[in-house]
DNA sequence: GCGACAG
DNA sequence: ATCTTGTCGC
């Protein structure tokens, strides 16, 4: 269901090589907008993710109820990879399958959770910013460690956070969501700013390390990659 | 030059 | 991301 303007894909995700890739970031980073989300208008959560299996792949999308965290819909698509992964080009390689996905959707997601970076990225565009801006809708890049980025041991407890700063600038936080776990990496990618994004990763968060949506996503992302090819297609 | 490097 | 056993703990 959710759509990207067609003439935006085409010239957006496939670059001839990574010169251009990275040269397309650098012309979609300004449009970024960082700015409050508010909690209540986000009903419907959509978390993606991708399994990889030797010379294919299955991308996820699963949304939820951002208050009862119950499964609403989901939907997967079986693809081969279109292009290598790359540190800093991750979008190039995960974000065509992904949006073949999400238009399998039946119901619109008012925000959307990816695995990756959105600010906390070399050109200040990751995977999430480049979602956030082919849809034009608030998303947030959540993942399990640094890369640019630097920041301080945060506090031992579920909330605690500490900046993740890269170039003198903050481009994400460091968050605790479970006492006594690792923190998660999370930044901006679209329409959100940092303080909405961690109250939403908290709350999408009640018992493990990986967010619900996310967790949902990358375990039916999996089950989708071990199902026999060509069986039904969520 | 060398190592590091989201998933 | 993926290749992989048992083990400790809620």
């Amino acid at each position: 269901m959710p759509r990207v303007i067609p003439e935006l894909a085409r010239e957006s995700l496939w670059p001839a090589d990574a010169d251009e890739a990275r040269a397309l970031q650098d012309r979609l980073a300004p449009r970024v907008r960082v700015e409050p989300l508010d909690p209540g208008g986000v009903r419907l959560v959509a978390g993606l993710d991708v399994s990889y299996g030797a010379a294919e792949l299955v991308a996820a999308a699963v949304v939820l109820d951002a208050v009862t965290l119950e499964v609403v819909a989901q939907a997967t698509v079986r693809a081969a990879p279109s292009f290598p992964y790359v540190p800093g080009l991750f979008a190039f390689r995960e974000l065509p399958p992904l949006l073949a996905a999400l238009e399998r959707l039946t119901v619109e997601p008012d925000a959307y959770v990816c695995d990756g970076y959105g600010l906390a990225h070399p050109r200040r565009f990751g995977l999430a910013c480049h979602l956030g801006v082919l849809l034009d809708r608030p998303v947030l890049g959540v993942a399990k460690n640094a890369f640019v980025s630097e920041a301080a041991e945060p506090g031992p407890t579920r909330g605690a956070a500490a900046d993740l700063v890269d170039g003198g600038e903050v481009v994400g936080r460091c968050l605790r969501v479970q006492d006594g776990v690792r923190p998660v990496y999370v930044s901006v990618g679209h329409r959100a700013d940092l303080d909405s994004a961690c109250a939403l990763v908290l709350r999408l968060s009640p018992r493990h390390r990986i967010c619900e949506p996310i967790r949902r996503a990358d375990r039916l992302s999996r089950a989708e990659l071990a199902a026999p090819a060509g069986g039904k297609q969520t």
